[in-house]
DNA sequence: TTGTACGCGTTATCAG
DNA sequence: CTGATAACGCGTACAA
């Protein structure tokens, strides 16, 4: 209803520093913990500043010292809106809940697909807007790191560096992890014709864990039934869903990469006539609370978001110098086994 | 892997100015498109900057302007910890259509339900990290808006304030659409026992909600089942639906005030025996995708939660004196009828 | 503890 | 019409 102008009124550390009869460079010294201030000084310049209910601005803090107390968060989308999926919601939640406490601020950047890689991270480190950030999605070949080292802009990426030794990073160790358990528990359970739909492969992750999964199938002396690289989409799963089921030797159990991913498999399964688990099995990955609440309850990879939200932000806040003081784990990725999955189809076994 | 120092050899105007052979100033009127330059001398300065990969320093237009080109979204928490709403993936996709292109950005910002709401907002208002805030979750009696017109902080809230003329929002027309549409739909299927499970009262959209669930009803001479007052979580629904099931006459309907909420509600049904929507029928709200892909597939009140977040950017920038030049629609609430709901159970016809 | 220079663009005033 | 000059926004940090 109103716009705000310039200045407003807002106050500014001299009229503290004026209301304790104190000097400018004293109030800041108090609100930072530098300097050597007496304990009664420091009480009425506190007692001054809740009069006047004054805050360091933000601005004149991060000029100065060149800190912004802000992270960015890089999300990219692979089309030209920006999108935020679903499992990205834990994530930033944890992220927040290391930075809430300790008076950091997140601010969201999305880096659209038709977007200029190089110009984005410039503007980025350029505007100075934030002290580092935390980057997702690594690709192969992905340039992105030697391009904010040179720009000097610290970073942290959440998953698999194409590369070591380029970026810090956290990741589930080892980086496929789950995905041999969840082979494992589908072997055991019979299955040999297993199918693994996951994310494109410009990707690293889904490229890991399509290892992982060939791997493990192998040291069983089995065929991967196939492997689909597919856009991160409950659509494109149900599709490639339907085209399985529809080939002979249909595939008895179904890896996907996502949660949604699966969900619309067993939905797919199931409105081509298919009981799940009896006639099929399905294993997500993300370890969404949805996946108790649909029918059968979805077995997936829990990736514990929350934790590498915060394992993240963690990383990060050490990278630019922030005590953490407290520990944050993250657990290895664990096979979280519901009711999606059960023993192979008896004319299978 | 390495922490920033100070300046950094980041380039300032001052070295742009420098290189193009004009001063400080009118590179900034160039980049702002200020002053009179001629064509030549811009390209010039264009040029240099380009070269020097010159970016203005954001917090140095920020104290020089007050104005930091970020907007905040102020996200309540239930408990201690942020959490993010799975209906926020979409609003948030939405904020950013409309900040994104416009250089805005986004800086999200947390109020837990321990934190002092007073000290909250002078914290973000006092700093002047943003240049307005969208808020979430109204709540009846609510201060804040009081408080942000006092502090002078444009705020735009998403949803129906408590009373009108404190705040400017952008809301569903009206309030509770999409709610009477839901309850004429399974009226028309000939249910009787209808239950209402939403959110806290305290919050104003479930009242809203409430009020006009009732309304409805009443119109057709029918009297609620029951009106329930529940957490925003699944688990909070699953519970109070078994618990209305056990009854003796139990509803042949349920209205649930979030998608999560209607999603876990289908599953309780389910696992005590009874179909959906063959026994009884189950209605969301939000309109998620996911509900395209549970069994049955779910009947929901469409929000437009993308249309949501770009209504409500839209609106705070004008606020805050941006021009749009772009209409930025906000859909009715419509009734999104999927497979959830089907006629009452024949003895209750 | 204080004085003061400084970080970096913006804008009002002034000159050509 | 084109552009330079210089004051200014506000907190921080170093020398005094």
């Amino acid at each position: 209803m109103t716009t705000r102008g310039r200045r407003d009124g807002r106050v500014t550390i001299a009229e503290v520093a004026a209301l304790a009869g104190v000097s400018p460079g004293a109030v800041s010294m108090v609100f930072n913990g530098t300097g050597r201030i007496s304990e009664a000084t420091k009480a009425r310049v506190r007692e001054a500043a809740r009069t006047l209910n004054w805050r360091p601005n933000a601005a004149a803090t991060a000029l100065r010292t060149s800190r912004t107390r802000t992270i960015g968060l890089v999300l990219s989308s692979s089309g030209p809106l920006p999108e935020i999926g679903a499992g990205n919601v834990e994530f930033i939640s944890g992220i927040e809940s290391i930075l809430s406490p300790r008076r950091y601020g997140l601010l969201l950047n999305f880096q659209l697909a038709h977007q200029d890689e190089t110009e984005f991270y410039r503007t980025l480190t350029e505007q100075q807007r934030m002290d580092g950030v935390i980057l997702t999605n690594s690709v192969i070949e992905d340039t992105r790191f030697a391009l904010l080292r040179e720009l000097g802009l610290p970073a942290v990426l959440v998953g698999t560096p194409w590369r070591e030794g380029e970026v810090d990073f956290i990741d589930a160790d080892p980086p496929g992890a789950g995905i041999p358990e969840a082979v494992e528990h589908l072997v055991a359970l019979g299955h040999r014709r297993i199918a693994y739909l996951s994310g494109p492969e410009r990707f690293v992750l889904p490229r890991i864990r399509r290892q992982a999964f060939t791997e493990t199938l192998t040291a069983h002396g089995i065929e991967p039934r196939a492997i689909l690289e597919l856009p991160y989409s409950p659509q494109a799963a149900a599709e490639a869903t339907r085209a399985l089921v529809k080939e002979d030797d249909r595939p008895t159990a179904f890896i996907y990469g996502t949660d949604h991913m699966a969900i619309a498999g067993i939905r797919t399964l199931q409105s081509m006539g298919m009981s799940v688990p009896r006639d099929a099995s399905v294993i997500g990955h993300e370890g969404l609370s949805i996946g108790e609440w649909i029918d059968p309850q979805l077995t997936t990879v829990q990736r514990y978001g929350w934790q590498r939200g915060r394992a993240a932000a963690a990383k990060l806040l050490e990278v630019l110098g922030e005590e953490i003081g407290e520990d944050v784990p993250l657990e290895r990725p664990a096979l979280l086994i519901r009711a999606s999955t059960g023993p192979a189809p008896a004319e299978d076994a």
